[in-house]
DNA sequence: TCTGGGGTCCTAGGACCC
DNA sequence: TCTGGGGTCCTAGGACCC
């Protein structure tokens, strides 16, 4: 879009329009699963996570259109999914049509294949925009300020949604507006394969309707409670005094005022790195002995670990989680001097922060990293030495994992001394 | 809803520093 | 000895998203 002259060095200003568009695939894992197996189009697919072919344990983590006919959901028990939809049995001739056609087909979640169909979809996009921020697997934020204009606005992401479906074989929605927020109910606003456009100045109008929960950031309790406030839809609180919600929700609050009136500065923008890798996975049924649980702090301890070492990461706090019935969760964590790369230390400190918890029921476990810092990527230069520091922490640290307070060892001399190099160049 | 896994951001209190 | 105010970091929990 030209814009008018500008004074020398201001930028052009928040307020001006952008046109943002939001791609969001639908039921992404489902459709993979179609890609790969042809015959399950048209038919009721259910992906599960946590689940195996022929088992009942696992929760849905995609179910298609088909699928959700018969109340099958998102997050859903994979029991409470086949009391619903039924497996289908394989190969059984006798079959009747009708029974058929109240069977679903269970398939465990494949991430490698996904995120390889997510990659192909990525470079589309890439392609389509000059920025953007993928948020998940299936959904992306595209800034299309400078590729097109709102007059051809719906041919625009028409092109968007064609190429992605012949090149990749994947049906998206997608939604465009001059706002984040907007874009992204647009996008679900006429899902599947959905296209609506909503233009600057009718945001508002476009949003009024929708209920609450529809609004990003607002879940089951926000919901309840702006309800509770007498709010159903965002025109009313578009409409409504922001007083009271800034009172009761703090930041959240007026940024939720401001996203039902259209408002929102926010630009597109690529993601930037990870801020936590965390492991975490369920027993079948609550354990109460200490050993099984230890083993699976070991476990993840040494998945988080090897997680951080492959994506180049040192980190610099480690912590578990524990969740206890009926379903209570319980988070510990500690920070070390410095950033480190030592799995044995994050078992070693996941086992400490553990030990409250080894005597009571647990239902669920977790390991955690974060403070994070990625040192390689952008700094060759500095590599060998990260790598001698990373290999001499793990041979002769002989330092308890409950005393990480000494302020002068080596971590933190470490730190400081990558600091320094990256200040001096 | 009787509950899977991987993330992000915000809040609030306490410690500690200046 | 008592006291102010600002800032940052750490930890625990909660809400939310996909």
């Amino acid at each position: 879009m030209p814009t008018g002259p500008q004074l020398p060095g201001v930028e052009r200003s928040d307020a001006e329009d952008r046109i943002v568009c939001h791609v969001d695939a639908d039921c992404f894992y489902a459709s993979c699963e179609r890609l790969r197996e042809p015959e399950l189009r048209g038919e009721p697919v259910v992906v599960g996570m946590g689940y195996e072919p022929g088992e009942t344990v696992g929760a849905v983590a995609t179910a298609s259109y088909e699928a959700r006919e018969f109340g099958v959901e998102s997050a859903q028990a994979i029991s409470t999914a086949l009391e619903r939809l039924p497996r289908r049995a394989t190969f059984d001739a006798d079959d009747a049509d009708l029974e058929r056609q109240e069977t679903g087909h269970y398939r465990p979640v494949d991430m490698d294949f996904y995120e390889s169909v997510a990659a192909d979809v990525r470079e589309i996009l890439h392609d389509c925009a000059d920025v953007v921020r993928e948020v998940s697997i299936d959904e992306a934020y595209l800034d299309v300020t400078d590729r097109t204009a709102w007059g051809v606005a719906d041919g625009f992401a028409r092109h968007v949604k064609d190429r992605i479906r012949r090149e990749v074989g994947v049906t998206v929605s997608v939604g465009v507006a001059p706002t984040m927020s907007a874009a992204k109910i647009a996008s679900d606003f006429d899902k599947p394969d959905g296209l609506t456009v909503v233009r600057p100045g009718e945001v508002r109008e476009f949003l009024a309707p929708l209920s609450v929960e529809l609004l990003h950031g607002v879940g089951p309790v926000t919901a309840r409670e702006l309800r509770e406030m007498g709010l159903e839809t965002a025109e009313d609180v578009a409409a409504t005094d922001p007083k009271p919600l800034v009172e009761r929700f703090g930041e959240r609050g007026r940024e939720l005022y401001d996203r039902a009136r259209g408002e929102d500065d926010r630009r597109v923008e690529p993601r930037g790195e990870p801020k936590s890798f965390s492991r975490e996975s369920a027993f079948a049924e609550p354990v109460e002995e200490p050993e099984p649980k230890y083993d699976r702090i070991e476990t993840l301890a040494a998945a988080v670990a090897d997680r951080a070492r492959r994506e180049d990461a040192l980190y610099r706090t480690v912590g578990v989680k524990a969740v206890t019935p009926p379903y209570d969760v319980n988070t510990r964590e500690q920070s070390l001097p410095g950033p480190v790369d030592d799995p044995e230390l994050v078992d070693r400190i996941a086992r400490d922060l553990f030990a409250e918890f080894e005597d009571v029921a647990v239902r669920k476990l977790g390991v955690r990293v974060a403070n994070l810092e990625f040192a390689s990527s952008d700094q060759a230069s500095l590599d060998g030495w990260e790598t001698a520091g990373g290999d001499s922490r793990s041979d002769g640290d002989d330092r308890s994992g409950t005393d990480p307070d000494r302020s002068t060892d080596d971590r933190s001399n470490r730190a400081n001394g990558q600091s320094s190099l990256t200040d001096f160049s």
